[in-house]
DNA sequence: ACGCGATGCATAGGGAGACTATGTATTGAT
DNA sequence: ATCAATACATAGTCTCCCTATGCATCGCGT
């Protein structure tokens, strides 16, 4: 009935799965608001962006990221102006407390992992290794075909 | 100001944080709900079990757990009985249907990333490191204690 | 046997984060 | 000058999660 995958596959698969899912929990848990952080980070890396330009890097419907962006506007992290070629379109940029926070956030961040891994005695290397797989997860156009044709039930 | 951490950490660490958020959310596009497959999985793996312990199993807390347990009950994929031994307490088992549904989930979610990964040429023990590393972080009580004395503020 | 803190669960209320559908204003090309 | 395409905003809704409470039951100490 079902493929031929191997039993580790398919444990392995399910467990990545779901801790990912327990991991972004227990970040929201602590209100590090990852939603926030990606668009601070994705202008950092890559400078002032339009709302639709933000919503394709971080693979979101623009609304969400009209709404994420004016959140960050509200809160002075980011500065939103009319772009000036185009009267549809808008320039988003970090500003200066966006960027304090994002260095602020970032350091929080790298400070709770690379304590955790070396305590189980982990190395950068796994890391770089688990961020690799993820990143190439999410390449093509994530997990789109993962239910085609045998669509399961929605639980 | 910010800790001494390289430039690698800080990277790695920001990128797992968001790469794992948009692979939830990926995930949950898709509508492979993985809140509900969680519960199966900790079921299938532990048999039944009360809802405070699933609860603490999955580290959510016990309403969320509960009105999982409803959810899933109600789309007849667990059962959940009175406990025999102690009257406040419930047994939640899974029931055929469910295991039907864990399976195929199962299977829809390793094939998706299996064939991901092999078309980055990532192997199966890149995985296993990763789906490690993921677990070690959420390990003690996941990322409480980050944002101790520092707590950025909330974007 | 009784009282009471501890435990197991349900309910109420609310918020973050996302999505789809749709409307509006510009742009750019015909 | 039109008109499809594009950039955003708004409305409405959904899932998942949390805290705060309330309630019934258990089990222990006296």
């Amino acid at each position: 009935m079902h493929s031929q995958l191997t039993h580790a596959s398919l444990a392995l698969s399910t467990d990545l799965v779901i801790y990912t899912a327990r991991l972004v929990r227990s970040l929201r848990r602590n209100i590090d608001a990852p939603a926030g952080v990606r668009v601070l980070s994705l202008l950092d890396e890559h400078g002032p962006l339009g709302v639709t330009q933000l919503a394709k890097l971080d693979r979101c419907s623009q609304p969400t990221m009209s709404a994420a962006v004016a959140n960050l506007a509200e809160a002075g992290l980011v500065a939103k102006d009319p772009s000036p070629v185009d009267a549809r379109s808008s320039v988003v940029s970090l500003t200066h407390e966006g960027s304090n926070v994002l260095a602020t956030q970032r350091d929080a961040w790298a400070t709770a992992i690379t304590e955790r891994l070396r305590a189980h005695n982990r190395t950068q290397e796994d890391l770089a290794t688990a961020v690799s797989v993820l990143r190439d997860l999410l390449e093509p156009d994530p997990m789109s075909g993962a239910n085609r044709g045998t669509r399961p039930e929605r639980i």
